[in-house]
DNA sequence: TTGAAAGTTGAACCATTATTCAACTTAGAA
DNA sequence: TTCTAAGTTGAATAATGGTTCAACTTTCAA
């Protein structure tokens, strides 16, 4: 699976300059996703980062500075990946709360799909808190827009603020690590209507 | 601030037998829970842990077997720190939403005043993904039950099952990180309104 | 075709740090 | 007071694994 990844931090004369070195820089890349998500940052080792890609050891210095320089490279292709996906996933929709169904649903795939992203972003805590904190805070923004839009559509009642969006996150996180990640005993169709159920009409008892 | 942790895990042949012993594994005890919230589990030292103490490098191994099993015992006395507290909080409540919002209230206050708490148990999904695990789970646990008695008092709608548990502790988790450990722009009852008005109504338009 | 730049290789280097241990000190029961 | 178990100490050990580097091979523009 040949992805294509963004390097922004990355130093000027690290990058390939040939076809070859391209095709080697991106299965060093690929390897160290699955490396560090099966094992974590700090289990996950340069070596094996290279044997999986079926390189010699030196060859990843010729394309990153250090294993954290990778790292954080990674995150934020994970957390652009993440991204397109869900953006993808929301083209067609009757109103707002369906475009937050649609939302959650295609989170909750992604997430079963891929699930060392999830380790890997989540991991982006301890070993690159910049990213992480960049991660969830656009994509907080993201949602918080949706709400505005929903709002000013008239699905959404007024005086929704970030904090709404970052609760609608939280929900979305949790449950994709619940019943994305941990277990697939549920839907993701059957997950995404519970917490839609949630966004439409609350918990309490009408009266 | 002389803190009781439980020691589930621990080798028997390692408790303090006399005064002096106790004293000094609760030296150890919080100096690690400070390290490991400073500096997270890899970056941390047996070395920082034992110099914050005051006491040998080797004193450590009197009391524990590894830094692991350290990290183990605090993740779980973590834990049931924030379950105490929460529940110390919930004492005092009219109905069923109004106790939730009080729960949320309490993790909020507890996270602005013990962020190093957070890091702990975060990291344990990576350290020690069981522990991480088993504080998720009774959590949800413990939502879910209100949930359920918060339907036979007929504050709550029917229906609700542990994903709208998972739901509810993502949303407190992640405003408890958000507004509580990056940034205090507003206050817990404020958060807790905005968490509650989510549960009480949900964020569509009534029609 | 050719040679300089780009890429590859893996052994060696080095810093870090968890863990051990044997000598030493203190506590507290008898 | 005495003596043994408990506790303390920090230098030494050992294993790990990130990073460097000099020799070697391949690419590709001229």
């Amino acid at each position: 699976m040949a992805t294509e990844y963004t390097e922004r931090t990355e130093s000027k004369d690290k990058q390939p300059r040939t076809a070859r070195g391209l095709k080697t820089k991106r299965k060093l890349l690929d390897a160290a996703a699955l490396e560090f998500g099966e094992k974590g940052f700090h289990e996950a080792s340069i070596t094996g980062i290279t044997q999986r890609a079926g390189t010699a050891l030196g060859s990843f210095y010729t394309y990153f500075d250090s294993k954290d320089e990778l790292f954080s490279a990674l995150v934020k292709d994970m957390s652009m990946r993440v991204k397109s996906h869900a953006a993808g996933a929301m083209t067609e929709w009757q109103d707002a709360l369906e475009r937050e169904k649609l939302a959650l649903e295609a989170f909750m795939t992604f997430a079963r799909e891929h699930k060392e992203i999830y380790r890997i972003i989540d991991e982006a805590e301890f070993v690159d808190p910049a990213s992480y904190r960049s991660h969830y805070e656009e994509t907080a923004m993201r949602i918080y827009e949706r709400l505005q839009e929903g709002t000013a559509a008239g699905d959404f009642r007024g005086g929704l603020e970030e904090a709404h969006a970052w609760a609608i996150m939280g929900m979305n996180v949790f449950l994709g690590m619940r019943y994305g990640i941990w277990s697939e005993e549920k839907s993701a169709v059957q997950i995404a209507d519970i917490a839609n159920g949630i966004l439409a009409k609350g918990i309490a008892k009408k009266g």
